[in-house]
DNA sequence: CAAGCGTGGAA
DNA sequence: TTTCCAAGCTT
């Protein structure tokens, strides 16, 4: 088989999606995609749903015994919903950017009151739920009930950056011109289209990686953009990277996993001792009330939301 | 639309 | 050691 390498350009000179990228994708996808509980048929669409809002910004194996945690806690959105949402910011536990949990449990909610306990199909519905936005909506409506849908998460985009415009990585927002390229691509068939969404984010975590992508176990290396132009470094302005020692983040942070081990409301002053610039400490702590992920009580003391 | 939001593993 | 980065969302 010859595969013609696709040269850079728009999604709107693409004459004819290039389908030969989809077979040997989903192909490969069949041959090496990771077993993972939340793709299994048990783990139904409040299953997926978890995985996703876990899985945002958050690695694989660090999402996996949390998920098992909380799918065997919560089997349906409307058993976390009868929860106070700090058992949901407990449960989460390390995962990270704590306000996805609230977030979660609100999203249980809304299904809960407004779906009928069901999380809805439809990418419009999806979308209007808490911490659901672009990327969520498509990837429940996608792996879950099979739609067509353009799933532009970091590793698609980062895929189709290289295979198809030939560049090393993508933008740092989400473009118009991705979202369009990412639905020319889009194959017809509404089962393959999600089969294909599923393969090209296997593809982008496992073989083209952001850091040292191995093109020799790539099934579309043949045809990929980016390593016919040499694989040329990223050019452009450097990627945003992210500070965290010293910030609001980590006192945050610090303040959080007190509460989250607390059995009991927690003193002012245990609070006190997780850092030593009182401004900042005061200023973190009122940003976990304001977005309430903490609960200050009358006798000054702090607990994890009961509601 | 850029900034803010956690955490830990790997290079 | 430092830097990068991991299935984003909200304001």
């Amino acid at each position: 088989m010859t595969l013609t390498p696709l040269t850079p350009r728009s999604p709107d000179t693409l004459s004819a999606p290039p389908a030969v990228l989809h077979a040997p994708v989903i192909d490969w996808f069949e041959a090496h995609a990771r077993d993972l509980p939340w793709r299994r048929p048990e783990a139904g669409a409040w299953g997926v749903m978890v995985s996703e809002f876990m899985l945002q910004q958050t690695p694989v194996g660090r999402v996996l015994p949390v998920y098992e945690q909380w799918l065997a806690r919560w089997p349906r959105p409307a058993d976390l919903a009868a929860e106070p949402p700090g058992e949901a910011v407990r449960t989460w536990g390390r995962l990270g950017y704590p306000r996805r949990a609230l977030r979660l449990h609100a999203a249980a909610s809304a299904i809960t009151e407004l779906h009928g306990g069901t999380v809805p199909g439809d990418h419009a519905a999806l979308l209007a739920l808490p911490g659901v936005g672009e990327y969520t909506a498509a990837a429940v409506a996608s792996f879950a009930y099979g739609q067509r849908h353009a799933v532009l998460d970091t590793n698609v985009r980062r895929v189709l950056a290289r295979a198809v415009t030939g560049v090393q990585y993508p933008p740092n927002a989400t473009t118009a011109a991705e979202r369009r390229l990412a639905r020319a691509l889009l194959p017809e068939s509404e089962p393959v289209a999600a089969r294909w969404a599923a393969a090209t984010m296997e593809l982008g975590a496992l073989v083209c990686t952001a850091r040292t992508p191995q093109c020799g176990r790539c099934p579309i290396a043949g045809s990929c953009a980016w390593r016919a132009a040499g694989s040329p470094a990223h050019d452009g302005p450097p990627r945003r990277g992210q500070t965290y020692a010293g910030t609001d983040r980590q006192v945050r942070g610090k303040l959080l996993a007190v509460l989250r081990e607390a059995v009991a409301p927690v003193p002012q002053r245990v609070l006190d001792a997780v850092w030593d610039e009182p401004v900042q400490r005061a200023r973190a702590l009122d940003g976990l009330v304001a977005d309430g992920l903490v609960e200050p009580l009358e006798d000054g003391t702090y607990r994890l939301p009961l509601t």
